[in-house]
RNA sequence: GCCGAAGUGGUGGAAUGGCAUACACGUCGGUCUCAAAAACCGAUGAGGGCAACCUCGUAAGGGUUCAACUCCCUUCUUCGGCACCA
């Protein structure tokens, strides 16, 4: 017979939630623990990622709280976006009816898995008691110009007939629906992330406790590069040319420039020279050529010469000016500077256009003469030649130098260039929070007054999802008086990308109802920062950077004082099907709630936390879940043969168990706790045990398989839940072993095993092993070199 | 190209200088049963040997060490991020 997980489960769930057993609140005497795990977009239905995601957090939640921490682990759902939209457009439906049902749903799911919510922290960003706040924090940012409204060339996915910020374009595509991004000339709200730039960089290093990876791809990010802006003078006219170099090292080696077609000189460089034909072609060939296809590494590097010259400012030397696909306007000034004997690109491109090059850097040892008998770029390191007044230095040292005298001479300055680029926040879709910004004939750009707020989303809008912000279409929204002159005037009709709710809803989870500021200071302070964190790497750059940015701003505002919001960090991998992750399109798909009716939600738990560490992928396996099934089953017959006397060798594992769990779920470490516990299990199973051992069984097993074990509490008599109890604790006197096993080596090969006291002496140890019969054998007579011991482990003999 | 992570039985994985393969899945054999399921007991890295045992074995090669999956060097492969980034 089985154990009834239905009846029990469904028993369990509803006296938690009937006596509030996860409501956290501030206590100042008590230590807290903040572990979130990232919030849902409400879809309906939860998946195995959702599972594993929120199980590992549960599990750590309960874990601390036995423990003895005052512990908060809130839920909430990301409620705005897109999904919402097409869903309604194809159910001919409203989008706040089906975000709320699919709300409604998936609460429900979650209350299945048995996850330790306190629910009455529960938040919903499309609830306008929330998103006021999105629209408070936008007008703090306004009002420090934060955030700004700028026309420029943004990214445009024709699918979803909406902008994207850089950071939502993967590989070329769209990061929701993969369509082939498009370039598109709009004015669009932005917020000033880049003036953060230093500080996002540099508070990385405070994260000690974030995955290495995920802090790489911040840092690659970021994209902080130092070098020299040189100022290359145009022949026969005033103008100069800023090219970007991180290696001023190599300046005396640049041979020729190259401009981005797109360069805004190049007009003029070409104008009246026999090459301005070719040149004007081939800048409408590139043009032509989509960002994508002309970044693809592979493709052959292509130029023209523009007819015009420059002067290089350290040698006075008249350089060719050339144009290039291969520079991008984008970064740097849009212009370098080439250097084909210490750069494989401009090698490259000055082989195929028989370019003149010159050494400038020679390696310690085998130096290469002649530029010609080069097969590739030099870019390692050496000592510097034909560089004037620098010659012998090292390069590095020369870099350095070389900088500081151009900026003297004025030749140059010394510049850091950044890949992190604005974030593009407004959408032209109806389901997100409205900009609070109304535009005024003659007050022109007027933010809405802060007791104006919230701007509340109109219930109907026209959206078909053929382009054009649906708010537009709502005249009852969009018509309005300025607050400033009381005449006519127009409300902007964008909506926020939802990124922006996400970017600080884990400070709204200390204070849920508090209407006076986006959170209450004072509740914060105690709770955060978020002791534990837990997702997904799909948001290591995204929402990551972005709460990272906003919790600086915070600080800024002087409403916290800490600079970063998540202390520890958690990456929980996949959950893969047949070596694929599980997507409806594959078909692979194992839905949860079919599971929990099978095997219960117990079994679900522990076989998603036994099966691989939480950072790596898991490979779903049913026959796995059902082991878990049957591990739980043999628990509850251990319970039906209770003994009256415990047996003291299980005693000592049991202490030996103790210590081992609590290291390994203080490290995350689930799946070696579970087989520490599988070990004990089975040794109680064959010798048996009393009630005192079986409880703190259960008390090591509850975090994991919660109802289960509150079940097995309340059999043994119990009249509180397992959760109020405390964690058990070893005894060290236990942990020793009278005699011990030792592991006797020769030359360092495993010979033979010995039975010995734990404290004998190392001299009483060697004659006992020199009489092993398996040893001696080994020794054929030799007297031994050397005798290693280690305590209690090990003794190698070396002959 | 740069940065990050990883590579261990048939499978998921364990061991972070000291018995390689814990725990589980699978497979095989057995007990119980009219039979099956469940449950229970046992075997299970490869090769050799009747056996006691022996040899090999953690992507490949080299090194350090009494001792290396673990530390160092070189190389290969896989996954992830950034990238004609100057």
């Amino acid at each position: 017979m089985y154990y009834d997980f239905k009846e029990i489960e469904k028993k369990w769930q509803k006296k938690w939630l009937a006596t509030g057993a996860f409501r956290a609140s501030c206590d100042q005497k008590r230590k807290k623990y903040y572990l979130l795990e990232m919030f849902p977009y409400p879809s309906g239905k939860i998946h195995m990622g959702h599972v594993r995601n929120y199980t590992i957090g549960d599990v750590a939640s309960r874990f601390k709280s036995l423990e003895g921490y005052n512990v908060m682990h809130p839920m909430g759902f990301d409620a705005f976006g897109q999904p919402a939209e097409n869903a309604a457009i194809k159910n001919k439906t409203k989008p706040a009816d089906w975000t709320h049902k699919c709300i409604k749903e998936m609460e429900t799911e979650l209350k299945k898995m048995g996850f330790s919510y306190d629910w009455e922290r529960e938040i919903s960003t499309c609830d306008s008691d929330y998103y006021k706040w999105n629209q408070w924090i936008f007008l703090k940012m306004f009002e420090r110009k934060l955030a700004y409204k700028k026309a420029s060339q943004v990214n445009w996915c024709p699918s979803c007939q909406t902008t994207l910020a850089n950071e939502e374009v993967i590989e070329g595509g769209c990061w929701r629906c993969h369509t082939k991004v498009e370039q598109k000339e709009l004015e669009q709200w932005y917020l000033k992330i880049t003036e953060y730039k230093e500080r996002l960089l540099e508070d990385l290093d405070q994260l000690k406790n974030w995955p290495p990876r995920v802090l790489a791809m911040q840092n690659n990010w970021i994209g902080k590069s130092s070098g020299v802006d040189i100022y290359f003078r145009l022949k026969g006219s005033d103008k100069t040319i800023p090219v970007f170099t991180t290696r001023p090292d190599t300046i005396f080696g640049a041979t020729y420039i190259v401009l981005a077609p797109e360069h805004p000189l190049v007009k003029d460089l070409i104008k009246g020279n026999p090459q301005e034909n070719t040149a004007l072609e081939f800048i409408k060939k590139i043009s032509g050529i989509s960002k994508i296809v002309r970044s693809a590494s592979d493709v052959k590097k292509e130029g023209v010469f523009t007819g015009s010259f420059a002067v290089n400012p350290v040698n006075n030397e008249e350089v060719p000016i050339w144009i290039a696909d291969y520079v991008l306007m984008e970064y740097g000034t849009g212009a370098i500077m080439a250097v084909p004997t210490h750069d494989q690109r401009d090698f490259l491109f000055a082989k195929e256009h028989k370019l003149p090059m010159r050494i400038v850097i020679k390696p310690k040892d085998n130096p290469v003469n002649s530029a010609q008998e080069l097969t590739e770029a030099y870019e390692g390191q050496g000592v510097q030649v034909n560089s004037g007044k620098f010659d012998g230095l090292p390069n590095e040292e020369a870099k350095i130098k070389i900088a500081q005298w151009m900026e003297e001479q004025a030749f140059g300055k010394i510049k850091t260039h950044w890949r992190l680029r604005d974030w593009l926040i407004s959408r032209q879709r109806y389901w997100g929070t409205p900009i609070p910004i109304i535009y005024c004939p003659v007050c022109g750009v007027v933010p809405v007054p802060y007791q104006d707020l919230p701007v509340k989303l109109p219930a109907d809008a026209p959206f078909t999802g053929e382009g054009g912000s649906p708010l537009g279409k709502v005249k009852k929204f969009v018509e309005t008086k300025c607050p400033k002159c009381k005449k006519e005037a127009k409300r902007e009709t964008d909506t926020m990308a939802t990124f922006f709710d996400s970017s600080w809803y884990f400070l709204r989870f200390c204070s849920p109802g508090f209407d006076k500021a986006p959170f209450d200071v004072e509740e914060a302070r105690y709770w955060m920062v978020v002791d534990q964190y837990i997702g997904g790497i799909e948001h290591a750059i995204l929402h990551l950077l972005y709460s990272r940015f906003f919790t600086k701003f915070f600080q800024d505002l002087k409403m916290i004082d800490f600079t970063e919001p998540f202390d520890k960090l958690l990456t929980q991998g996949m959950v893969l099907k047949d070596g694929e992750v599980m997507s409806k399109s594959k078909g692979n798909i194992v839905d949860p709630d079919s599971m929990i009716k099978n095997y219960g939600a117990d079994s679900l738990r522990l076989f998603i936390l036994f099966a691989a560490p939480p950072e790596t992928e898991l490979e779903w396996d049913q026959r796995g879940l059902e082991g878990a099934f049957k591990f739980l089953n043999r628990v509850w017959r251990i319970q039906e043969n209770l003994k009256n006397t415990g047996d003291p060798e299980i005693l000592r594992s049991l202490h030996r168990t103790i210590k081992k769990v609590s290291e390994d779920f203080a490290g995350f470490k689930f799946n070696t706790a579970i087989a520490s516990l599988m070990e004990l299990t089975n040794s109680i199973y064959q010798l048996g045990c009393d009630k005192e051992i079986f409880s703190k069984l259960l008390i090591m097993l509850s975090p994991i398989a919660p109802h289960f074990c509150e079940e097995l509490w309340e059999i043994l008599g119990n009249k509180t839940s397992i959760f109020k109890s405390s964690w058990p604790k070893f005894d060290e006197k236990l942990l020793v072993e009278e005699k011990v096993e030792l592991v006797v080596q020769v030359n360092g090969k495993l010979r033979s095993k010995i039975q010995v006291g734990r404290d004998i002496t190392e001299d009483k140890l060697k004659e006992l092993v020199l009489k092993d019969e398996k040893v001696a054998s080994w020794l054929e007579g030799k007297s031994p070199k050397k005798f290693i011991v280690v305590p209690r482990k090990l003794v190698n003999i070396v002959i």
